[in-house]
DNA sequence: GTCTATATAAAGATAGAC
DNA sequence: GTCTATCTTTATATAGAC
């Protein structure tokens, strides 16, 4: 598979598009001609970039986790303390959201991973186990409690907080509400810390 | 669209089949041919039963809804206090998620709601909003603090349960562990109704 | 890098016989 | 209620010219 950092800006162009209609309609909601419109190319250009649909959509996948890992450590460099990185970390799924309701790419993707080209499943697997351990690990140093938190628990904790964030997305959306993420990290944010 | 009440066996049938396509593809993931296989007739004789995969699917998401609201009401009956309630609510969501790993039908469809024919849409939100009202009253009713909860401090946490729980089914397939909503009960209960 | 033209398969759906 | 045959559209993908 071609990795995205070796990638043309028409190429830009087409995960660029590829990545919000994953997240609009998911993998199997779209089609290479929707790509093509998008860009203003035709179908057959998208191959030129891209030789499969699962390629593309991998390559998407692993530039949207690589950002995504990015702005991870973005947040531990410029927040200190636990309640202000989760804080930073559920902004990232709001923002998302706000944008015609997207949801997480792996997030939909999950929900599809049944169906999915196995190149895509191994994108999305790695990056839920990688918000894992980086939550767990926010938990565990963040906690305001006199023991320190015991690994499994810190754990369990990460993924509730992710898990309610992917399907606060997931339900907003079935709920026609414009109101995601949001609506779930009040009040979580204390319980998780405690 | 032909109400799920007056449907003949044949018809159960094909929405049966319908039911896990959607639950392990999503509307977009399946075909008339693919339940066809299923059933073990042709593709022309669904369409004698349901004129459009819209209507199909519309029929069939209404089916699983009354099926639900069945469940909690003899949750309501079979169980008392919020801690049970809560616990057999979570237990409707596990027990789906280990049949082979399949999600919550109005879950899965909502991921999907940009795309949904309007009527399989209607049902979808429908659904979320009866289950918050539920989850809520429980929420409410069941909880242990001195003063009484305050309205919409009950929809949150009825939010946040949904949520936790809907999530979990999405990560849990795209981690793809047989895990899914156990991994996120354990200590939210607890916190809601407290 | 983009195009026209085309191959091939699958989709939802209809007509009409049994 | 089910079938064969067929229509129409759309999908992924390829060949080869510019």
């Amino acid at each position: 598979m071609k990795h995205f950092s070796e990638i043309t800006p028409a190429a830009e162009k087409v995960l660029d598009a590829a990545e919000g209609l994953v997240q609009r309609f998911g993998y199997n909601g779209f089609s290479y001609d929707d790509i093509a419109r998008q860009v203003g190319i035709k179908k057959p250009s998208i191959h030129h970039h891209f030789a499969t649909k699962a390629q593309l959509v991998a390559t998407m996948a692993q530039r949207f986790a690589q950002r995504f890992f990015d702005a991870l450590d973005g947040i531990e460099q410029t927040h200190t303390g636990g309640p202000a990185r989760l804080q930073a970390y559920a902004a990232l799924f709001e923002q998302t959201y706000a944008q015609d309701r997207r949801l997480c790419v792996c997030g939909i993707l999950g929900t599809e991973a049944e169906d999915l080209p196995p190149p895509v499943g191994d994108e999305v697997q790695a990056f839920f186990n990688r918000n894992l351990a980086w939550l767990a690990h926010v938990i565990s140093t963040g906690h305001t409690g006199k023991k320190p938190l015991a690994r499994d628990e810190a754990q369990r904790r990460a993924m509730l907080f992710l898990c309610a964030l992917e399907g606060a997305m997931m339900v907003g959306r079935g709920l026609r509400s414009d109101s995601g993420p949001q609506t779930v990290t009040q009040g979580l944010m204390g319980y998780l810390l405690a």
